[in-house]
DNA sequence: CACCTATGCCAACACGGGTTGACTAGCGTG
DNA sequence: CACGCTAGTCAACCCGTGTTGGCATAGGTG
């Protein structure tokens, strides 16, 4: 929609800077990653990213976009929702972890007031209306979202960020199974 | 067990510098917490600090002793398991959030890697062996004692860390009631 | 070619933070 | 009292970090 700027010759080095912040953004956090780190692994001066970004607030908000890419709900029979969604983020998080926003946004936002806005934010925009399609009763579709995060932030927090041992080690098809079922209950089950 | 050492002037001052520890790196986690404002909150000079406590880590270390004082397995019907569990959390956080140390540690461990080493201890000593006590067979006791882990800490995150609404707001009995089945399930269910 | 803008580096500033060491006041004991 | 130990302050060091401004250089354009 918006209309594209002309290309300029600085788009690849501009790029590089992104792909670099958001790899010290993902492995460390907000505030442990330094702009000289970044602009070190991009192979250029510190300088460049503020001309390009403007500050480190800004750089972090350019490099972490989230899109959950969550899967349709029309297109998943009833009872798989839960395994279905459980297995969607299993997915997400097998390669390279660098380039799963939402984990470096879980990472910060443990410690930054910024990231955790922008996380309430991306439930809001992103969950809270997957599970208002889904639930039987508008009215709790809420709370039900609200529990489908408990678990699913827990899950990521124990598997790639905390990596606790036997959630690290367990299989995909087990968690799908199991956290599945959770997932399941919450947002279809009585309450 | 240890013989107590003799009183010294300063322990009031060793109490007080811990008490204001405490309450700065569970606001703020290990990073953002600075020595400077836990001695001025302290009423002292940040040299005592160290004098006292060795360095930022080994103060960390003396502030942040995690007891989760798990109800004993043995006292509790087999069937209220879950639910005791996420009750026992509730209370715990209903105070003030600043002497729960589990919440600082969780709040650390997302970028420091000493705070996640030792949140892992805790769930090795405390945790695992609730699990082993109670489920049915011991060769799963670990991952069920894991799957506990992702929905107690993905609770604690959304409701204390992020304070995501709808799990924020929910009352101490709803969430009781829903996370407190899953959690049993977890433990007892069929895997 | 001459000019100008975009691109990049270098050096430095300002600030905050952990940490150190010298120095001072209080207190008890021989 | 004199001595020594303890509790505490003060000032400074040293490093890392975000950020800034000036300078060189390269590409494109008249």
């Amino acid at each position: 929609m918006t209309s594209t700027p002309p290309p300029r010759r600085s788009d690849a080095t501009r790029a590089e800077i992104l792909r670099a912040a958001r790899a010290r953004f993902a492995a460390d956090g907000y505030q442990r990653a330094t702009i000289r780190a970044i602009a070190a692994d991009a192979g250029i001066d510190p300088s460049m990213v503020m001309r390009y970004y403007g500050n480190k607030t800004q750089l972090f908000a350019a490099a972490v976009d989230v899109h959950l890419h969550l899967p349709d709900a029309a297109g998943i029979p009833r009872d798989k929702l839960g395994e279905t969604l459980v297995a969607h983020f299993l997915k997400r998080w097998e390669g390279d972890p660098t380039d799963d926003a939402l984990l470096t946004l879980l990472r910060s936002a443990a410690t930054d007031d910024d990231a955790a806005s922008r996380l309430r934010e991306i439930f809001a925009a992103q969950v809270a209306p997957v599970a208002l399609a889904v639930c039987p009763d508008p009215a709790e579709a809420a709370l039900r979202a609200g529990l489908v995060a408990t678990q699913m932030l827990g899950l990521a927090f124990c598997r790639q960020i905390l990596r606790l041992p036997p959630v690290a080690a367990a299989t995909p098809d087990l968690l799908v199974v199991h956290v599945g079922a959770t997932v399941q209950r919450y947002l279809t089950g009585r309450l």
